[in-house]
RNA sequence: GCCACUGUGGCGGAACUGGUAGACGCGGUGGAUUCAAAAUCCGCUUGGGGUAACUCAGUGUCGGUUCGAGUCCGACCAGUGGUACCA
């Protein structure tokens, strides 16, 4: 009578065998390495979704496979628990965001334990921690003291109608969510961090972050931006009493095409437009229209450009006689450079599009030498080339000119070198509620005063509602009210907190001791800390991972950490994706859907639905699958099975119900297996007697091993899946071989790698089945499997024998022959199809690449 | 718009630094078992042509480098992530 597979009960079995012998305490004690395995922590939304179980089953998998090959593994769980939704909740549902967010986290814990996570949960924290909000205050204060942080005024998203700050993701076409009114511009004061001090450290230290992915550095780079260009003075034409100014400034990264400059266009914030709209209504009305656009670089440059000409003129510093027209646009923005641009049609895209608008002359100063017509109309051409109708500059390449008007305009004294980063700083203040209070004191008398570190916490006050709409902490008069700790006087604390990117810059760092008083306690962090490997979504690649990056600097600089770097390997997982299904009312879930061959039906009524394609699961779309119900069903292991089995982590995984059911198949088919196969006890002396016959089996087993081995090293999960199926399904067909002592050993053997190798993709399954062949000691304490490499080096090699490039034959050769070229060329010629071939037609070139290739030309 | 990535059978994907395209799985299909079905097991499964040995084509599209390209280079098309207040 066979046991049958009932993945609930024994993953609960051992879950709570785990956690009663804590066997995923991390210690550093006796002689072996210290490893860190960090995932991204969640958001305590309310429940686990796909992506969750995504991200830790891999991480879980580096952790297992890594106490395997004997390190001590820290490998922590926490919550980012500050955030929007909860806000969100409050207002929408009348919970109190604590309240939300502590029901959400303790659902979430459960959820993540059912999935038989290797974590240490003593390490467990929350960013709304008290202890937590205490240390990261007193890390900003220190932050500020060493001028790293500072408060000035910047742009927000304002919404007239509920007289409230909207996020990007709360405007909607340029409107607010709830409010639905055309959102506007407002400038509000607000807290920055000095990230731009460290633009060109955080470009160049990129370079030695050998285990991030390059996709990753790549774009880092390209966000920071540094460029090397020339400030230009532009001379006003003629004076102008309202503008208190001769010159305008102008910023280029192209100084070679300056004799192609048609206008100057200066940000509406330009301190020229602003005086210009002073008196000029027709100005102030275009400005408060850039103003309507949002905050957004991608709606600033999605915009149509839109140009008002001020009627200033401005000389052209190199060519005698020539006037530019000076316009405030609608594209330049004031953070960037110098706020002003000469405009260049023929060679800059946005130019030309604003001189086609305006119909601004487009010249042509550099030369596309890979197309004929020099003229230019919609395509403006941005690459290198010779310069033309540039006076001196005539003749010369790109990077030639470029020098050149460097040159003259710094002889000139009009202008000057200068270089500038795309990156701005980081403005880490938000006007919410649901975040970490910035520990400062605002007073008429003293202006900005830290609170001192003896009245740290600041903790947010309980007593909040959530009907009015705003920032609750704006209208809490006695959480406010202050004295200044200077001077006494009646003072105000700052309503704003923290962005929810500074909770989780340092996190990392906290988890080798969560309960100290110190932010970061260094003897316990300096024993782990940086984490070896991080583990989380692409779409952190430059928000989360660059303040992070910023962060453990100003960390450094305030003597928290004596290292640069956060995380010194970084892996970037892809979405899990799902078919979308839409009925006549709407998206609808895949539970409720019923498949009939290719086509899809509501379950309730049988209406045919409409199959489009996998995309990220959202809840807009509902294509959600829910991991409890894939665990309730047919338990963790097949969930976290399924995870690994098919995509490369790297990439998007599509979810499918065919695929989980297979991975419930293939454990269900392991486990019978086991259960009615007769392990005989280990005796793997006897294995230096073995045939060639079965030597040729053991080759078999140890390939697998190998190639499991590396690609697990490589974050190639789904290959390290394939090759243990691969095992799996050359033992199970050895039982059809007649079998005797050696053999039993072998396959043995290749049992026991198997379940050892398995147990980090599926603990549950394989800790049971270990014990029907080895009651002694649980598998999580055994060592990974050790290849035999005498036995790999026996094996035979195929070459293949090409005509043209084309396979035609393959020819096999000896390990000891693989240098010999001679050899390996007459085996090959000696084949029928070869020697017919190289008969009818002699070959002109015959290539060998010993023990891999010989192709023949003909 | 800009930056980055991805594109291989019916589907998910494999192929180490350019060297036998399709490992491993899903689905499909034929068979075994069964009174029947489910489950399970075994075979086949890129497309075209051929009774067959075999042969031609084939890795988003077009072009290039090379004895040889899924892999390198150029252009294009499509999808995805990010775009600074979602996390």
């Amino acid at each position: 009578m066979q046991k049958p597979y009932i993945a609930k009960k024994i993953e609960t079995k051992w879950q709570k065998e785990w956690q009663k012998k804590n066997v995923y305490r991390a210690s550093s004690k006796n002689d072996k390495k210290n490893y860190y395995v960090l995932e991204m922590f969640p958001y305590p939304s309310g429940k686990i979704h796909m992506g969750h179980v995504r991200v830790y089953t891999l991480g879980d998998v580096l952790a297992r496979y890594k106490r395997c090959s004997g390190y001590n593994v820290l490998h922590p769980m926490g919550w980012d628990a500050f955030g929007m939704p909860a806000e969100n909740a409050a207002f929408e549902n009348k919970i109190h965001p604590a309240v939300w967010t502590k029901q959400n986290i303790d659902n979430m814990r459960t959820q993540l334990k059912a999935m038989g996570l290797s974590y240490d949960w003593d390490l467990e924290f929350a960013t709304c921690d008290p202890l937590y909000i205490e240390c990261q205050q007193k890390i900003f204060l220190d932050f500020y003291k060493n001028n790293l942080a500072y408060r000035r005024k910047a742009w927000a998203n304002w919404d007239p109608v509920d007289q409230t700050v909207l996020s990007n993701e709360q405007v909607i076409d340029g409107k607010g969510w709830r409010s639905g009114a055309k959102v506007e511009r407002r400038k509000l004061p607000q807290w920055f961090f000095k990230i731009t001090e460290y633009a060109d450290d955080l470009i160049d230290s990129l370079d030695e972050l050998k285990n991030w992915s390059n996709q990753v550095k790549v774009m880092q780079k390209n966000w920071i931006g540094r460029s090397e260009g020339l400030k230009i003075e532009f001379k006003i034409e003629k004076i102008n009493k309202q503008i208190d100014a001769e010159n305008i400034e102008v910023y280029t990264t192209r100084p070679d095409t300056i004799y192609g400059a048609s206008f100057i266009a200066i940000a509406p914030d330009h301190p020229i437009s602003k005086s210009l709209a002073a008196s000029n209504k027709e100005l102030q009305r275009f400005i408060s229209e850039c103003n309507q656009i949002g905050t957004s670089e991608e709606a600033l440059e999605k915009e149509e450009k839109k140009g008002f000409n001020t009627l200033i003129k401005v000389f052209h510093p190199l060519e005698e006689g020539k006037f530019l027209p000076v316009y405030v646009a609608n594209f330049v923005l004031m953070s960037y450079g110098t706020g002003a641009i000469f405009g260049v049609p023929a060679h800059d895209q946005r130019d030309l599009d604003f001189a086609n608008k305006l119909n601004l002359p487009i010249k042509v100063v550099v030369k596309d030498t890979s197309n004929k017509s020099e003229k230019i109309s919609k395509v403006a051409f941005t690459g290198d080339g010779e310069i033309i109708n540039s006076g001196v500059l005539n003749g010369m390449n790109t990077s030639e000119a470029k020098s050149h008007v460097m040159n003259l305009i710094e002889n000139k004294k009009i202008g000057k070198r200068s270089k500038q980063f795309r990156l701005h700083d980081w403005c880490a203040s938000r006007q919410r509620y649901w975040g970490c209070p910035v520990p400062i004191i605002l007073c008429d008398e003293c202006g900005i005063v830290p609170v001192p570190i003896t009245q740290l916490p600041v903790l947010l006050p309980e007593d909040v509602t959530f009907d009015k709409i705003g920032n609750p902490l704006d209208y809490h008069e006695d959480w406010k009210s202050v004295k200044c700790p200077k001077c006494n006087k009646n003072a105000k604390r700052e309503t704003q907190t923290f962005d929810t990117f500074v909770d989780s810059s340092w996190y990392a760092l906290r988890y080798p001791a969560p309960n100290s008083k110190e932010p970061i306690d260094k003897k316990e962090m300096i024993k782990w800390s940086p984490p070896d490997q991080y583990v989380g979504g692409i779409e952190h690649a430059i928000l989360h991972l660059l303040y992070s990056r910023f962060f453990n600097r100003g960390l450094k600089k305030t003597k928290y950490v004596d290292f640069d770097e956060p995380f010194k390997g970084l892996f970037c997982q892809g979405m899990v994706c799902h078919k979308t299904f839409k009925g006549p009312n709407g998206w609808v879930e895949p539970e409720n859907v019923r498949f009939r061959g290719d086509r899809a039906f509501l379950k309730s009524s049988n209406q045919e639905l409409k199959i489009g394609r996998s995309e990220k699961m959202s809840k807009s779309k509902k294509n959600i699958v829910d991991p409890m119900s894939i665990i309730d069903k047919y338990g963790a292991d097949t969930a976290r099975l399924f995870m690994l089995s098919d995509s490369p982590p790297e990439r998007d995984l599509d979810w499918s119900e065919n695929g989980v059911d297979g991975c419930w198949k293939y454990l269900k088919k392991i486990w019978g297996h086991f259960h009615n196969y007769k392990f005989t006890q280990p005796n793997f002396s006897i294995l230096k007697d073995a045939s060639e016959q079965q030597n040729k089996i053991r080759r078999e087993i140890h390939t697998c091993i190998q190639n499991t081995t590396d690609s697990i090293e490589s974050f190639r999960y789904n290959s390290a899946v394939a090759s243990i199926r691969k095992l799996s399904n050359l033992l199970l067909n050895l039982d059809n071989i007649d079998s005797n002592l050696i053999l039993e050993q072998i396959i043995l053997e290749g049992w026991q790698s198997y379940l050892i190798m398995l147990s980090p993709i599926t603990p549950h399954i394989a800790e049971e089945l270990w014990l029907l062949i080895n009651k002694k000691s649980s598998i999580l304490l055994q060592k990974w499997p050790e290849v035999n490499r005498e036995l790999l080096k026996e094996q035979k090699i195929r070459m293949a024998i090409q005509i043209n490039g084309k396979l035609k034959n393959t020819i096999e050769i000896e390990q000891k022959e693989i240098k010999d070229r001679a050899l390996q060329e007459s085996k090959a010629m000696a084949l029928d199809n070869i020697k017919s071939a190289t008969t009818k037609k002699k070959p002109k070139k015959i290539i060998v690449i010993p023990g891999r290739v010989i192709n023949i030309v003909l």
